[in-house]
DNA sequence: TCAGTTTATGTCATAGTCTGACATTTAGCA
DNA sequence: TGCTAAATGTCAGACTATGACATAAACTGA
């Protein structure tokens, strides 16, 4: 394993046995017209983020070690950290994907729609591009998968964590400049925090059990913690049943 | 910094300057009573805490490395891990404390009190305590510097916020078992994971701007959260203001 | 097609976290 | 005083992560 180098500075490198198999795993361009260099960058990122969920999967988050991926997909261990800032980043890539992709959702729908309406719209929207996105991995969906080895996994499962607190923030955000919630004011919906906050942390923890309803089951259970917190939101926001 | 070894495999520990005074930091026993074994082995502890702390404040958490507490304490760096599973768990030290306390207050307080006022009570007497155990540092005290650096280390923030998530359930359990509701069926109140979850998390992000104001500012930052979502927990559980 | 530039990787060295195994010291006690 | 167990020290090593520099590959323009 590793390389060997003789005296005069050649290097050859020891391949695992499934090395050069590895790399086209994810296939040709998505956009032929997009230049090589991107486009083997992003066969790289792929490659390695399938090597590794597929090695978390097997033996568990702590239990890969960086260098297993890489010689997966026979890159070098630096190159690792080129793409990724850490272990834990290549474990969260859908995670902070998904999340970026509810913000934005979030953001374009129409304002007419009440604030809990919107969430609940944007997390439906969220929810079915996830799972048009997502590719089936020995019979089960690639991101249950990943939400599963999330939640079993202490160290992701904090990331996570910090990850949905730091963007309740951006949402909130989001969501006050819809209703014309002056930044610094007492009204900043505090209360959209506990919703986003909590019912986000709250759909995440139950993901893993209800998740394999599909998208329908995910709402009913976003819609059974919405509806116990609508009548205090209704009392304080435009009310409206979406 | 670090050690020397000369060739003949002789070790020459550098130490820091305060090392040898760090250790009697913390003095004499409090418990004169206690063996001596125990009171070295919370001596010990409290110095690593204490040095950690000091060090974390000065230069940062991530900048900081355990090698240098342990020379601080002048004890070796194995040592360190054996009192703490990780770096983390130092610097995480006095909010799992805090948590225990206020779960087991929550506990023990009467039947009468609707789940919100027993939470509220609770969170209370836990900041008294913190406050009433905390000592003064640099003129401000220990506690607070503690969520100050939590707050602003992504890495102990993520920590604490798993933390926080998993003493929820505990919490819940408490009150689940007051109210007399059924572990596993679905009037499991869902809806004091909120409170719990949300209400600590919002509470812990504010602290650090509210914390100044003590015990008193705390509770006025609770109640307003807790205010808004008092409707809703009224709707479903036995009301009564407390 | 060639030379020059930029970008992606490889390679090497190193700091820092954490663990296992075993040796040494210390406290507590007969 | 000597035995026992607990605490700590010592040593080796795996693993994560980063900086510095070298090389290879992809682009660019003439």
């Amino acid at each position: 394993m590793g390389s060997v180098e003789d005296r005069f500075g050649v290097t050859t490198v020891l391949r695992a046995p499934s090395a050069v198999a590895a790399r086209p795993r994810l296939g040709g361009a998505s956009w032929p017209d997009e230049p090589r260099r991107g486009r083997k960058k992003r066969q790289t990122r792929d490659a390695l983020i399938d090597a590794a969920l597929d090695l978390f999967e097997a033996k568990g988050y702590e239990h890969t070690a960086v260098r297993e991926i890489t010689d997966a997909v026979d890159v070098a261990e630096r190159t690792f950290f080129r793409y990724f800032a850490n272990k834990e980043d290549i474990a969260l890539f859908f995670v902070r994907r998904e999340m970026d992709q509810f913000v934005d959702a979030l953001g374009a729908r129409p304002a007419r729609e009440t604030p809990l309406t919107a969430v609940r719209n944007a997390f439906r929207q969220t929810l079915e591009q996830i799972q048009a996105d997502s590719y089936l991995r020995n019979g089960e969906p690639r991101y249950l998968a990943v939400i599963k080895l999330i939640d079993s996994t202490p160290a992701l499962l904090a990331a996570s964590l910090r990850f949905i607190y730091d963007n309740g923030d951006k949402g909130v955000d989001v969501l006050a400049e819809r209703e014309n919630v002056d930044p610094g004011s007492d009204k900043r919906p505090w209360l959209l925090i506990a919703i986003y906050g909590a019912v986000m942390a709250l759909v995440h923890r139950d993901w893993r059990t209800h998740g394999q309803g599909g998208a329908e089951a995910m709402l009913a259970l976003f819609d059974a913690y919405a509806d116990q917190l609508a009548p205090t939101i209704a009392g304080r926001w435009r009310p409206s049943v979406g």
